[in-house]
DNA sequence: TTGAAAGCGATACCAC
DNA sequence: GTGGTATCGCTTTCAA
């Protein structure tokens, strides 16, 4: 229909009335009769008026939008997250700025600046980076998930595993099933950061307090240049080509895991019975696979709800109560550690 | 820090200057001395000047934001879309509101009158829906991508294969080694929408006109209750089973593809000689399956290429001067057609 | 080169 | 119950 779009003060010429009234009757404010309403309404329809957000905006000092950044949008982990959080913000009125930082400092950072530019009421970050060159100049509420790393922020709420625990837990598993040299498989562009290493910590902590010794060459780490999926095959086929010997894997990720269990079986091994292995995740690729990958249920709907929970609180101006949420996980044993 | 954000005001006033001057030397406009620019540009850096993009916009008519729906962001064909038409509207300053829809018309309503609400200056319209619910009020610049339902709106521009002739190729590429039963496997939750019509088409048409007889039988359609992948397999297990037979398969869509290859591996069918198969979307899919699928490539990259440069313009007001924009695509043969 | 002031669209305070 | 009007932060004439 081109032209101007149509504006509150021209629904309140139309209908003889003030824009006060006009803005009144459409947010269900202060008081008016019912015969200004029903006019109001009616108009307002006939017009197809819509209100101009950047003006609400400006006047109230909230977007009622939300940055969203994730890492990897490609990784179902993520990207349910993702869906999750931004489904939930909806429901509450929010709209989302979905990014994809792609494991980039940089992009991270301007993407954040762009969006400060543009009032987002709050930012939720997901995923591993130490995000230490992050400057946040205002004080907008912040809410990590799946990271453990401080910004700084007046108002910061953390929600997530606890991933010693978790990779701790995938040690145990294979140990009790009857493993003794368990290898650790990683594919990260971040190695070095924070989340990793958490990521990490209990392997070793469970060895360490096992008794296990650890042999380095057990420790399979990938730059992620390429899909993890191919290059978690390709650590494995090294490792094996170099003479090493394991019966456990534990791998940081189902993608990670499901690449293993294929090249184990190019290999001609039985997983799970002559190597078990255990993913992390439990996302499509542990159970398209077969067999079937054991897997660490990290529970994307409950970190998701607690994330925006917190963060509508803290919208609502309440003083954040819990700084950090630990969302519990839990194993999932299939074929690949049970051997069947 | 906390407090009231700074404004151009609080600039104007430290620098001795008016707001005016502030304006033009942040946007580099009008003209001002030197001293004058270097002055401003030091408070403003000092203060931790960030502009309001909500005014901004309020006064300019322009958010320099584009809302961006697509179907199911996890299907690597739409998401790799996505995020390159993302990254192009980035470069070009602007933000997109990335829209997961769920093939659900009533979110995609939903979102689109909350965005053009807030003032979008653009929407691309990604995958297929017939979108006929739409009704939009304005006369904001569209773009569709993979998709040629028509729309109404006054610059409206449409990017995307020719998908009779992929799925014609697909069909004539089976044919061409040999194939004569050739059957047509499809996972979506459209089937009766234009883009899932327009994308068996070619199947049709090239039995027609070889004068091949199409038996309906051997055309499978799954509703994409779950994973495609799981669903294509089941479809070929359900067919199978029936006691119908072919030596071909048409699949729409890598993800499909690959259900398809497993259901017949699992059955132990020799898959690239006694059944030759092809997918669609050039997706990892396609790469990671063992034998390798042969697939069509539809350069996501060109599509997402012309979309925002045909996107760009309009919103710089020129006029439309293609509608139509056609991507060429290109059959890429792999073991499960060659049969090596 | 610089500044005063109008106006983008919506909200809300305070009279009436 | 209703309306006048200042205000949010910024851009942009038009004068000076």
């Amino acid at each position: 229909m081109a032209k101007r779009t149509v504006s509150i003060y021209d629904i309140a010429k139309l209908a003889g009335v003030s824009t006060a009234t006009v803005s009144n009757v459409l947010n269900n404010k202060g008081s008016y009769s019912e015969k200004t309403r029903d006019l109001v309404m009616r108009i307002a329809r006939e017009q197809g008026y819509v209100a101009n957000f950047a003006a609400k905006s400006l006047r109230e000092a909230s977007t009622k939008s939300i940055a969203l950044l994730t890492p990897d949008v490609s990784n179902d982990f993520f990207s349910t997250l993702v869906l999750k959080v931004e489904g939930l913000l909806r429901a509450a009125g929010y709209t989302s700025y979905i990014c994809n930082t792609a494991n980039d400092d940089e992009r991270e950072a301007e993407y954040l600046r762009s969006l400060i530019s543009k009032q987002v009421d709050g930012i939720v970050l997901i995923g591993g980076l130490t995000r230490e060159h992050i400057q946040l100049p205002t004080d907008v509420p912040v809410v990590h998930i799946d990271h453990t790393g401080a910004l700084g922020m007046s108002r910061e709420v953390y929600v997530g595993n606890d991933m010693p625990k978790v990779s701790y837990d995938m040690t145990a598993t294979l140990h009790e099933r009857g493993c003794e040299r368990i290898a650790l498989v990683s594919v990260s562009a971040s190695l070095y950061r924070t989340s990793e290493h958490d990521q990490a910590a209990g392997y070793y902590g469970y060895l360490d307090e096992q008794g296990i010794r650890l042999d380095k060459n057990l420790v399979l780490e990938g730059p992620h240049r390429q899909t993890s999926l191919i290059e978690a095959g390709q650590l494995v086929d090294e490792c094996l080509d170099a003479g090493y010997s394991f019966d456990g894997v534990v791998a940081l990720g189902d993608r990670v895991a499901l690449g293993v269990v294929n090249a184990l079986k190019a290999r001609g091994v039985d997983v799970g019975r002559d190597v078990r292995v255990i993913g992390m995740d439990d996302s499509i690729y542990s159970r398209v696979s077969t067999p079937a990958i054991s897997t660490v249920r990290r529970n994307t709907g409950e970190m998701a709800e607690q994330a925006v929970q917190a963060l509508l609180a803290m919208l609502r101006g309440e003083p954040v109560e819990q700084e950090r949420i630990v969302v519990p996980h839990e194993v999932i044993e299939r074929a690949t550690t049970l051997g069947i």
